[in-house]
DNA sequence: TTCTTTTGTTAACCTTCGCTTAACCCTCGT
DNA sequence: ACGAGGGTTAAGCGAAGGTTAACAAAAGAA
């Protein structure tokens, strides 16, 4: 599954040697040059992970990170400070932060804790289960009510982001880019796999799971 | 919300520190003293998070991470080590690992830690509420006395607002611009909403909630 | 290779539901 | 009494979502 982040950080310098390493890496990466602009970004569009500088032009990391919280985005944050003071990793969690990271960094060590914020919704763990739906990755083979389903490699890549998330619903737009990355087919094309999902997924004579969220997106979740 | 851990730890003059100051915040914390009993307490029971030593007798801290994650247990694990070098940071995140702590380190440290790989998973960063009417940014559910709200996308941006605001009055214009933006209807559009929206929060047998500021606007909070 | 099967995209069509609109009602103050 | 501010109701429209089938593309089988 495609990665794709938001960096938000006012050295160039450092901005582009971080872009630059992420695509070796085959990650994308969008820059903000300050605070505002970082933030209307996220809320524009959806990352699986934003790295935040601490001190930013216009806005600091901080107010974007509690910004964006209180707007109910919950995108993983990684913070990038130039201190190492116990205070100021304090303040952070506070706020929402995730992880912290000093400069300066390797670089390895950011991909790998990019990784394994973005891995806690994707990859490494390999069976999903909500109620009696069960998605095992390494066989790529999805049950409901123990009867395997039978479902292309898109419908599955679906189901995935939707399980993740469960019971929180993600919006077609996060679908979207989490299932095609950047090619996106420019038509009704998700609404023909939701259709032939759900038709595996609910179809029997079960408990439907599968809930649109109008105006909004999908989500997974027995119905209240 | 009551956390519950597991911390795996040989050392047991450090361990009992830990759970003292853990008990100090009113986190619950298990304790095992070697890799083996830890992974079957893992099996067993079920943590928010799961605290590892690195060194372990036994069963080190990472084959501990490497074989829960293989039986599909994913939850979030801190891991501990005395050593600081990138390599075995890199090894950890690679078996599963979702955050590091250098020894020596700060309480306070742990426990903001802890806290932020909680919170990702129970989904608790953003709820907003007044008195028994909740709203859950992320499910874009609301709830009074915990019965579940069905609200349109309008009627919920609206509940925003006003809640967000709460208890001081919101203006009528203050309202639109904020939930229509630019592009405002022409009619009574918002009273129409406000009726729909009051039918669903104060329809019930309750107290309302949802009052009207005479010649200003409106506002959420329980009538005097 | 060629034929077959599976899978994904597209577009046309249908259905449902949310939003706007307008007409009407109620109440209160002057 | 009547006008203004606010509340209620229902109709109609349009957009969002759901369904279906045809075609194209890719992957397998022979």
């Amino acid at each position: 599954m495609v990665l794709k982040l938001l960096l938000v950080e006012d050295d160039i310098d450092l901005a582009t040697a971080v872009i630059d390493y992420l695509e070796l890496e085959n990650i994308q990466c969008d820059h903000a040059i300050n605070g505002l602009v970082g933030l209307n970004l996220i809320e524009k569009n959806s990352y699986q992970v934003v790295i935040l500088d601490l001190n930013l032009p216009k806005m600091s990391g901080l107010s974007v990170c509690e910004s964006m919280r209180k707007k109910g985005i919950d995108t993983p944050v990684l913070m990038l400070t130039a201190m190492d003071s116990l205070q100021d990793k304090l303040m952070g969690f506070e706020k929402g932060t995730d992880d912290y990271l000093v400069k300066p960094f390797a670089m390895k060590e950011l991909i790998v804790r990019v990784q394994a914020l973005s891995r806690r919704r994707s990859g490494q763990v390999n069976r999903l289960s909500l109620l009696d739906l069960e998605l095992d990755l390494q066989k790529k083979q999805a049950y409901r009510n123990e009867l395997p389903l039978k479902l292309s490699p898109i419908a599955l890549k679906i189901l995935e982001v939707l399980m993740r998330e469960s019971p929180n619903p993600v919006s077609r737009e996060n679908v979207i880019q989490r299932v095609w990355g950047d090619d996106q087919p420019d038509s009704n094309s998700l609404k023909v796999h939701i259709h032939n999902l759900r038709k595996q997924v609910d179809g029997g004579d079960v408990t439907t799971l599968l809930q649109t969220i109008s105006g909004y997106g999908f989500a997974l979740k027995a119905a209240e």
